[in-house]
DNA sequence: AACGATATCAACCGCCTCGTA
DNA sequence: GTACGAGGCGGTTGATATCGT
């Protein structure tokens, strides 16, 4: 644990902002433990990684949410939870931060604006393990359950393959790329499979709204970021 | 213009998982 | 088998911005 004395909080400076991002471009990511001593900052480790993953990291999207985007939010979280990095994955240069602030901020608010029912810890519907028939032992696990790879993705899950192979990051610091490309492209086939059988199961997972009593409307969520 | 209420989002905290010695 | 450290995640907080009166 790092030396609470010696360690600074709060919003990070533009000067350090800059001796973070040498750092990693220097050394690459990963090893955040040793990266303030490397970069000369006063914060731990686990400040140095969010502050590059939620914000400095190149090609981050920091605009407007799109339509799109909103509904595939909705969509993934009904069926995942608060799988934040795991939401973020599906879309390309989004942060889990983002996503998770996002959905706090607007999406959450949206029933009871409406006079429809709240969302509270008790009331939610959270996502139940599957099992799918796929016989073959994926590289992730069949049980979505936190634990599972699936859901905390690694560097075997081609789920994370895919959502870095489309946003382009990985492609040049990273030395385990060429690796990652042969998996990618072993099971990129079994990771849209996966996918698209989530993606039908969204739509048997509208009884669910109507049993909960809760609903999203991507249309209006964006709307209402976008006056 | 002033002030309180509300919204937004960057950052922190604590916990969990995994790898390794 | 287990203890420990690093990486990673979701929940929450707090500072700041914006809005409404």
């Amino acid at each position: 644990m790092e030396n609470s004395t010696d360690v600074r909080k709060g919003a990070w400076t533009k000067e350090e902002d800059a001796l973070l991002r040498d750092c990693v471009h220097k050394y690459g990511e990963g090893k955040w433990h040793l990266v303030p001593l490397r970069a000369g900052l006063k914060r731990c480790r686990k400040s140095c990684r969010l502050r590059w993953l939620n914000y400095l990291r190149p090609n981050i999207n920091r605009g407007f949410f799109t339509k799109d985007e909103i509904d595939l939010i909705v969509r993934l979280h009904k069926l995942l939870g608060n799988r934040w990095s795991l939401i973020a994955g599906r879309l390309p240069r989004r942060t889990a931060n983002d996503v998770k602030n996002l959905w706090n901020s607007h999406i959450l608010k949206r029933p009871l604006e409406r006079g429809e029912k709240s969302i509270t810890k008790s009331n939610i519907v959270r996502p139940q393990p599957q099992t799918f028939s796929n016989s073959r032992p994926p590289v992730w696990s069949t049980q979505l359950t936190r634990s599972s790879s699936i859901m905390k993705p690694t560097s075997h899950d081609p789920t994370r393959l895919v959502a870095e192979a489309n946003d382009g990051t990985n492609s040049v610091e990273n030395p385990n790329m060429e690796r990652r490309s042969l998996l990618l492209e072993e099971d990129q086939g079994e990771c849209m499979r996966w996918w698209e059988h989530l993606f039908k199961m969204t739509e048997n997972a509208d009884q669910d709204r109507l049993c909960s009593g809760l609903s999203f409307d991507a249309d209006m969520v964006w709307n209402l970021g976008n006056p």
